[in-house]
DNA sequence: CGATTTTTTGAATCATATCAACGTACGTGG
DNA sequence: CCACGTACGTTGATATGATTCAAAAAATCG
């Protein structure tokens, strides 16, 4: 099946049909996105949202100092973009780019709206992912104030281990704020444990 | 006009009449707090969300060596809870207490349910609220991640003005997660320019 | 295989935490 | 109105965890 069948109906508590879904599915349009290649680019409006098929991604921001900082990982069956300025239409301060190569679907606002009101089970699909991202991001803001680098590698490890194998080190390194030697000996202490 | 009334009219785009806001308006149960007063403790189920009216209230996690580390800051017309607690029904990692003596509106999870499939313009404005939600811990998370202790706590003040001179400094230092030390050194070098 | 990316490691440096002491402000009860 | 306690803020000295930088080692990829 789809995966981004099984995703809504994994959601939704009225299910879609298949029917539904070749409807749905017509809103999306298909795009590959080669490694390194951008989706969205900071200062950019996002005029759309990526449902990633295959392949892995990043959102990233880059400060004065050109230092990227990453600000969230993504794969098979997550979204992609910036939700600030998707909703608003304002300058995104973030880019988004392939970490691997990608196969993803594309869908812009007016297409979500469309979907949101003709399919309750695309709409809460939206409402459950909302409160799932808020419920995560809010663990992740509790891990970054309090913890140390130790802590808080091991809460990302729990929270994401399918993260762990799929980025290199320096790139879990600035998600986590830490610097990639810092989470190097921080690997290390943890093995000899 | 009461503040839930023109809370929900400010986010909904289908607006609620006087009549609408007195049937939703009997599924909240109005509670004082006092200060110090807790609406939830650490451990507990989250039952129910409080709206605030009056008052000032903190959201925080203690830690294995019984430190708190403050994760929310609410004012006047601003919701207080533990979300993950409050849908799931499994026991919150956070205290919600009164930093102030409060009034607030307390709501059920049955009762925003019913709210929100009876009135549109409730779901909506979760809807919006929520998405506002995410784009400001997103905001935060990036701020964390980034930023020193001296940007981090511009970008608080830029972001929660109205938090500046309520709550004191060491709560608004935790919720930086850094020390209350460090907030009144960095606020001090803030006013020699 | 060579080229590139990633990881490791040590040494020096820096930012922040910690601790303790003191100063200040505020509110309450006498 | 004063005296006291409590909470809050400031400051210096010191400790510590994390960063930075540079270099080398290891892994990955075409």
């Amino acid at each position: 099946m789809h995966p981004l069948f099984n995703y809504i109906n994994n959601y939704a508590t009225n299910l879609i049909t298949e029917d539904d879904f070749k409807i749905i599915e017509s809103y999306f349009v298909p795009k590959k996105i080669k490694k390194r290649q951008c989706l969205l680019e900071q200062g950019a409006i996002c005029k759309q949202f990526a449902f990633i098929i295959k392949g892995a991604m990043r959102k990233y921001h880059t400060d004065q100092k050109g230092v990227e900082h990453i600000v969230n990982l993504y794969i098979e069956n997550w979204w992609a973009g910036d939700r600030e300025s998707f909703s608003f239409s304002t300058p995104s301060a973030y880019s988004v780019d392939a970490w691997e190569d990608c196969e993803v679907l594309l869908v812009t606002r007016e297409s979500v709206a469309k979907l949101t009101s003709d399919f309750p089970a695309f709409n809460e699909m939206l409402l459950k992912l909302d409160e799932r991202n808020n419920i995560s991001t809010h663990r992740r803001i509790t891990s970054a104030i309090s913890g140390t680098a130790e802590q808080r590698y091991e809460d990302f490890v729990d929270c994401h281990p399918y993260f762990v194998n799929r980025f290199p080190q320096h790139i879990i390194a600035s998600y986590l704020g830490i610097s990639k030697d810092t989470l190097s000996r921080v690997r290390k202490k943890g093995l000899q444990k």
